[in-house]
DNA sequence: CGGGCCCTTGACGTTAGTCAAAGAGCGTGG
DNA sequence: CCACGCTCTTTGACTAACGTCAAGGGCCCG
């Protein structure tokens, strides 16, 4: 059930591409928590003094806005990292963190790791790259907010769930429907609409199970809203 | 007016505590090219093969939706850099870029810095500082797109324009409005009528200028919009 | 002077948020 | 085992926000 922490460690898009005799001492001094459902890691504005790779579990990333409001920025799963921000000296976490589900996260004190990408050009541009390509998934994030309806974006959220399947295919929503309205930038009354209307191209969703008629003919609701409403209203 | 390069390039946030005789020759084998208002830089999924340094002018990147939709992910000035996924191999554009204004801009190839990384970790380290702190940029966009009206964005907005001003200040609008409005997520029509809504707390726009009666009165609104729209009903 | 573009305005439709209510699990304690 | 209270989810009715369509004014430039 649980993978040997090296593997995942070792696999962390962070870590990709450096050899593991070289973050070793690093990770061997990192303690390995546990956190239970609902438990805050770290809050916004706090001093940034650890990075974390998520061993087990969820974690959602955060905002708050002046007026309650929260929006969730991203939802971590095994080999991801977050509080990178931590490597650059007196930086504040831009966004709270907390557990979603039970979690093991391990915990890499930042002067460590600041130290070790010192010495080795490799963990650095490791770290960049990994950053880079989280900036990519912010970059899809916006674009989604900003040019479609919720409806594709949930629509985009299944196909992405169901990698690479073809035709009839069922996933499991991995959290809870609050969260993912809430990470899809809607309230779960809209959320729940939403599926609804998708209803109209095959799909159904019973508990946390989606059942996706035809991936293709999903695929095609989500790149071109338009007709699709268009044969609605017929 | 054009300040000399070099000030430019080792200011630029992606050079930043990095030594300049690392970069010399690397720089001065980097062409400086002029583009004209409209011109497309590269496009997005190009194999990416440069980044790029603004020296002067104005720059927006962009994604393309299936359906002709433009969403504006960043509008960039002097001494912004674009393209940096180019550093990792094989990689392409996430978005496009193009130029809104008149442009000039220094041409990096990514070959030549991705070596040049390689022989200095400082350099990754000051590349890896720039993207975190690009991360910071976006993730504040995707906040206010998931919890803040379109008026209270363009408070911000404005709000970022008069950087440190207090009590009555004017600012210039650094592009037309229909780049802002995109870049803001919305249609020019909205912003219209969003800059219009902006009256009841001492802003007025006319023509590429805002005059804002009191910086102090739109933070209290952008960050509090619900007492003031309850004010605006009574 | 005329054409094109940017911007604004009005009328209208669609989408998503709000408020309220009710049903469906689920764990707890009787 | 059942009843209870809890949270999550769905649904409906309503409202507010935003996009769409269409028209018109101002401005620049040929």
């Amino acid at each position: 059930m649980t993978k040997p922490i090296d593997d995942i460690v070792r696999n962390a898009e962070i870590f990709r591409s450096v050899c593991v005799d070289c973050i070793a001492p690093v990770i061997s001094r990192s303690p390995i928590r546990e956190f239970r459902r609902g438990t805050s890691i770290h809050l916004q504005g706090e001093r940034a003094h650890s990075l974390y790779i998520v061993l087990d579990g969820c974690v959602k990333l955060y905002r708050m806005s002046s007026m309650g409001n929260e929006a969730v920025i991203a939802v971590l799963t095994r080999g991801d990292a977050f509080g990178e921000i931590a490597v650059l000296p007196d930086e504040a976490y831009t966004t709270g963190a907390e557990c979603v589900t039970q979690a093991r996260l391990l915990q890499i004190d930042a002067r460590d790791l600041a130290q070790a990408i010192e010495c080795d050009t490799r963990l650095a541009q490791s770290l960049l790259a990994a950053s880079l390509k989280r900036q990519v998934a912010l970059v899809h994030q916006l674009e989604q907010l900003k040019s479609q309806s919720s409806v594709q974006r949930i629509g985009d959220f299944l196909l992405r769930l169901c990698k690479n399947e073809v035709g009839t295919c069922t996933v499991v929503l991995p959290y809870d429907k609050v969260l993912i309205a809430a990470w899809l930038g809607m309230k779960p009354e809209s959320l729940s609409r939403s599926f609804r209307r998708l209803q109209t191209c095959g799909v159904r969703v019973v508990k946390d199970r989606a059942i996706i008629g035809s991936v293709d003919r999903l695929r095609d609701f989500v790149e071109a809203d338009r007709e699709q409403s268009a044969a609605r209203s017929a």
